[in-house]
DNA sequence: CGCTATTAGTTAAAAATGTAACTATCAAGG
DNA sequence: CCTTGATAGTTACATTTTTAACTAATAGCG
């Protein structure tokens, strides 16, 4: 006997939100959240080879490396907040990022708890060619898309990202 | 030394697709497989907590129990099929929710190596419960788009996921 | 100063996932 | 029947992710 199991008697006590079932509503196959998923893992992993193969990166250190690419130096906090990443997460893929040499790691000086990541001339390099293939890709994906879907479906993914 | 970590000389001679950069045509910040993921993150770790909270599930039982729920009796290869899953995913989710008595296995006559997996009553009790909040959730979701968006969101995830 | 409370980032332990090998069952050809 | 090969599903092991505890540095306040 398991844990996690209910019994009938526990279970007949439950409470539900609603007697009737309202199936007819609603179709659990357009629920946005299984779609987003759908899509989301379909992409990255079709993308996952071009810096994995080429760079032996992952997903993680490859958002890392595009941060800093796209907006500068950052200190290891503002990635986590600009990307919504924990910070186990960052500090493991700047560690690795590091260990390629794609980035240096400098304390700032007034509060050496900071660090300052910045790209190498290596890493910027590689944020260079990965920046090209994700612009190619992202083409291949919006030639996919109906015509003038591409504006609505980025501003309808912004609004669920913000909040 | 670490084994990922490329000299100066190895990386000189790595070649890229274009010597050029082009940062100005192409904006990271939009791309899409990252919104996709950002977007797919969020909306499922809010809805998490209605089936973590209340039986103790994890997100691949929530897909399956919901495939049984949806479709009715599947076997485990037609639930990979259908959500393309793998089958070790699949294979845990089933056993987690025969451990909770969410659902019956039997094996078919014809062909004893499929199994025809059905909900239990208590099952498809769960089943009733969550999709009516998922229900709620989609709605709340849909609320936060901009008016008429969720018909080409819908459309845009669809093709994304297809192929 | 010296004590306590925060905060940036790391490390360690636990949980989940991915990959590959395995078991059991069936099919086809001899 | 008896091999060989394929397939549904499970199990074992490695990698990754999550959660929590930890370290080092700073801030505030007596």
């Amino acid at each position: 006997m398991s844990e996690t199991q209910f019994d009938q008697a526990e279970f007949d006590q439950m409470e539900f939100a609603q007697t009737e079932f309202a199936q007819t509503k609603f179709d659990l196959a357009d629920f946005i959240p299984y779609l987003l998923n759908r899509a989301a893992e379909k992409t990255s992993h079709d993308f996952e080879h071009v810096y994995k193969s080429k760079y032996g990166m992952l997903r993680m250190e490859w958002r890392v490396l595009f941060h800093l690419g796209r907006y500068g130096a950052l200190t290891a906090k503002e990635i986590c907040q600009k990307g919504d990443l924990h910070k186990t997460k960052v500090s493991r893929a700047v560690a690795a990022l590091e260990d390629k040499r794609f980035l240096t790691r400098e304390a700032q000086a007034h509060d050496r708890r900071y660090e300052t990541l910045k790209l190498s001339t290596q890493g910027f390099t590689v944020y260079q060619d990965l920046c090209l293939q994700a612009a190619d890709f992202h083409h291949r994906i919006v030639a996919r898309l109906a015509d003038g879907d591409e504006k609505t479906l980025l501003r309808a993914l912004r609004n669920l990202i913000d909040l």
